[in-house]
Order: C-alpha cells, then structure tokens, then sequence
RNA sequence: GGCCCCGUCGUCUAGCGGCCUAGGACGCAGCCCUCUCAAGGCUGAGAUCGCGGGUUCGAAUCCCGCCGGGGCUACCA
C-alpha cells in the first residue's frame, strides 16, 4: 500500500523571493500534482540574523502570483503545525537533547576563532579539515556558551536520487558537524531531516546545491531512527547568462517581483522555468500547466545547470500574449497604463498584442495618448500632405477602418507613397519613429486632440 | 586541497552503439508581406558532440585519463 507523495519547499526569508525558489515550487508542484500527493510549503526562518517577516510575505506573493499554490503552510495551517521553524524550536531542542542522552551529539565549546585556526592549520598542512573532536575527548569546564554537535558515525551513505540514480558518498570523510547553534536555533542540516521526518515528506525535491548536503541530513535521519525519505531528487541550478551562479547583486533577474513588475505573465515563466531543466521528449514548448503536469518526469530532467536566457523567455511570453482574448489581455495590461480607461486599453488591444514580448511595452506604444509629443517644423511638401490629412480625416468617422480608408484615399490623391505620407503624421501625433499602424494610432487618440496636434504643425 | 555533480550549435535541448552527412526551439541572416515596429510565411548560416587515449566491424552514445564549469566542505540556507 503505497503512502501518499507529500513533497515540500522550505525556502528561507532572508531576501526578495527569487527564481530559484520559483523553479523548485514548480518542481515540487508539478511532481505533487501528477502523483495526486500533497505541497507542503515550510519558512525556514533560522538564520536568526538575516530573516524578515516581509521577506515571507513576498515569498507568499510570488508563488501565489505564479499559480505554486500549496496544500500546507504557515498562513492555513495543516496537520503538521506548525509551519515555521522559528516556532518549531522545542522539537530540534528535544531531537538535539536526545541525540546527546545517544551519545550522538556532544556540546562544543569551540570558539569560531578556535574553528577557524583548526581550519587554517589544516590547509597550510595540506590536509583536509575535519573538526578534531576537541570537545569531545576533551571538553573544557570553563566554559558556558556552547553549539551542539552531531557526532558522525562514517561509513558509506546511499541514497537514490530520482534524477542521477543511486548516489554512494564516503561519511569517513565528513567531520562532525554543528546542529544547534550556540543561540540555541537548529541549522539547517538539522532542522530540514527533522522536519522532513516529522512532516512526513515522502521525496526531497530542491536544488542541486543540496547533493553533498544529502548524506549529513541521512546520517541525522539514521541516528534519530527515523525513516528515510522514499527519493531524493536534486534539480540542476539556473545560471546566469555567463554560466556563472546566480547572485542577488549581480543579477536582478534572480528577484521574481521584476517579472511582474515588466509584464511577463505568470503562467507564461512557468512554461519557461519549467523548460530550464527539463524536456517532453518532444517538439511541444508551449504547455498548459495541466499539461506540464501531466508530462513531467525526473527520467528526463537535465543534469548540467542551465542557463537563463531572456530571449527565449520573451518569445514564450510574446506567444502567451498572442493566445489571451481581447478581454483578458486589456485586463492584464491595465496596471501597465493606469492613464488610461478601460476602453481605450480595449481598443488598442488588437494592434498592440503581436508588438509586445512584456506587458511593460505597451507603455511604449501608448504614451503619446497622455504625453503631448513636440510640435515638429514641417517643410512646405509636408505640411501639405498633413493638411490634405486633416481635411480628409475632419469629415471621417472616428474609427480605424474609417480613418485607414479615409487616408489611403488621400494618400492616392497626394501622389506620394504611404510611407512617405504616414510618417510625418506619426511623427506628429506620438512624436516617435515607431507605433502602431497610423489609423489605430489616431483612433485610440480623440478625434480633437488628434485633429489638434495635426492642425498646430500646419498654422 | 578533499568529496560530489556536470560538459552536444551563441542559448535551451533531442540523442541512450549503426536510423547522425547530429534533429528541434529561441536568437541571428536573407527574402516575402508591409505606412513604422511587430506578428506571420519561406529560405539559410550555425556543433570536428570539451580534449586525449582505449573497447568495437562501427561511438556523441561504453571505459580510462586530462581539462573546464558548478556544488558541498560555515554556529548561511
């Protein structure tokens, strides 16, 4: 009888939610989905010094922009709470005293200082460092402030990870390592195995920087008699364009508010993010999430890090923006133009929605509608045509396919091409070398102000 | 330094011993369409499969070595 998959993230709030986060909740979500299991989202908020509640709300914020949404967590409870590590102390603290009554653990006194010279010392000798174990053949009695540290048993640890198969790592080579933190918070390398246990998370899904990590938390799993997780699965990391990590300082693309923020749509990153790592085996690039669900597997997850490329994020961007309805899409595009109403942002959906690859650009294309360009200096030729512009278009309902045949006439009658008529009266109109096609870039302009900027360039 | 993971067009990738004179997508170039910019259509350039040895009748695919990149080795996660 097979127990029910129950997956989990456990990102921490120590910085704006960035992308990584975004790519392993979709992991998580996609494998929980397809297997009919159970998202559990738990805050990681053990770093005492560097965790801000406004971080977890922006974590919250992102995933539920993106659609992650999950089954468990600090804000709607669950049968595990609860959901904040912060607020889980007492079970580490217990866990860790255990371990200790084991003999498992043992307190250690080491000053950083004192770890940092042990660590020094066995670099210049060329060694590689494991704590000596001071604390624990010989503990000093003068002292008060002490960290917890796991006492490891060695051997070899085995695991298998859903993506690269059966895993094998030398423990011998593992020194002990700290479990509490002498301000009494778990790290990590605790607190994620005892969790993992106590939630009952059935496969560990998260990035590939965990790999080296899986044995230390395996060895903790072991002492506390707990049972090991069913799989692991180490996702390959997303890099930057220069194949370097990504880092928060150097690359803005890692904060996942800045997608939002230029109009990438939600399920259109997911696509992506999905994409980055991972392939149908087919020629498909466009996913429904539904979809992606249903065709994810590890069998065909990459195992190299992957790049992240904004060209093609644009192109499935720019390919979901084309698939939205008319409707949809003036919605969408409503906090990008605040200036303007409802139905002038609905009017100009159907040119704007092949010209833009982010929502942001819209802007481009529609300021003119609330920014009154400058009044260009037109030679004598010119300012005829414009005039012959007005005339025409004065008499000419104030509708696109009007206006386009209104000017094409008049483009007949100037004996000059629509190019070399068209552009003077875009330039007048948006003051811009680009916009949409002239008869919607005078529609979506009141036939007054459009009738104005015209006739100011002639008088 | 030690341990672990990885290495196919610029990028994401297909490939799991012969179907590969290495396929697709993004991007790029040209042409068509066209009032600008896009979108769309059509063509095209682009990878000696990191390098060197093996194994084999035959290797991008298997083995070994090297090089390169990344991760872990923290009282950060």
């Amino acid at each position: 009888m097979a127990v029910s998959v129950r997956v989990r993230i456990a990102p921490s709030p120590t910085g704006f939610a960035h992308l990584g986060t975004a790519s392993t909740a979709l992991y998580n979500v996609l494998f929980a989905r397809k297997q009919g299991g159970t998202f559990v989202l738990r805050i990681d908020d053990t770093d005492a010094e560097r965790n801000r509640p406004e971080y977890e709300a922006l974590i919250y914020e992102s995933l539920h922009w993106l659609g992650l949404d999950w089954d468990e967590g600090p804000d709607k409870g669950g049968p595990y709470n609860p959901y904040r590590q912060s607020e889980r102390l007492d079970l580490y603290r217990e866990q860790a005293a255990r371990l200790i009554t084991d003999g498992k653990a043992y307190r250690c006194y080491c000053t950083p200082d004192e770890l940092e010279a042990e660590r020094k010392q066995a670099q210049v000798e060329k060694r590689p460092y494991k704590y000596s174990r001071r604390c624990l053949t010989n503990p000093p009695s003068d002292r008060s402030v002490f960290a917890v540290r796991f006492r490891v048993p060695g051997g070899e640890i085995h695991f298998t990870d859903m993506i690269r198969g059966e895993m094998k790592f030398d423990a011998d080579l593992i020194g002990d390592f700290i479990i509490m933190k002498s301000d009494a918070f778990p790290t990590y390398q605790f607190a994620s195995p005892v969790d993992d246990a106590a939630m009952k998370i059935t496969h560990v899904i998260r990035g590939e920087e965990h790999l080296s990590n899986t044995p230390y938390q395996l060895m903790l799993v072991d002492a506390l008699g707990y049972e090991r997780p069913q799989a692991y699965a180490h996702m390959p990391l997303i890099l930057a364009q220069d194949g370097s990590k990504m880092s928060k300082r150097k690359h803005p693309e890692m904060n996942l508010a800045l997608y939002r923020e230029h109009g990438y749509l939600p399920e259109a990153l997911v696509n992506y993010l999905a994409l980055l790592g991972w392939n149908p085996g087919t020629s498909q690039e466009i996913f429904t999430f539904d979809e992606l669900a249903h065709a994810f597997s590890f069998e065909r997850v990459q195992h190299a890090g992957a790049r992240f490329d904004w060209e093609k994020l644009n192109w499935i961007n720019g390919e979901y923006i084309r698939m939205l309805s008319d409707d949809e899409l003036a919605k969408r595009l409503r906090p990008f133009v605040p200036q303007l109403d409802e139905e002038t942002i609905r009017r100009a959906v159907p040119p704007l929605r092949t010209r833009m690859h982010k929502l942001a650009q819209a802007i481009d294309y529609l300021d003119y509608l609330w920014t009154d360009p400058p009044t260009p200096t037109l030679d004598a030729e010119t300012a005829r045509r414009v005039r012959s512009a007005i005339d025409t278009l004065r008499d000419t309902p104030w509708e696109p396919e009007a206006i386009e045949a209104a000017l094409e006439k008049a483009v007949a009658e100037s004996g000059v091409g629509k190019g070399k008529f068209y552009t003077p009266l875009r330039d007048v109109i948006t003051g811009k070398k680009v916009s949409l096609p002239i008869h919607y870039t005078l529609a979506l302009l009141p036939k007054d102000v459009a009738l104005l900027r015209l006739q100011r360039t002639v008088d």
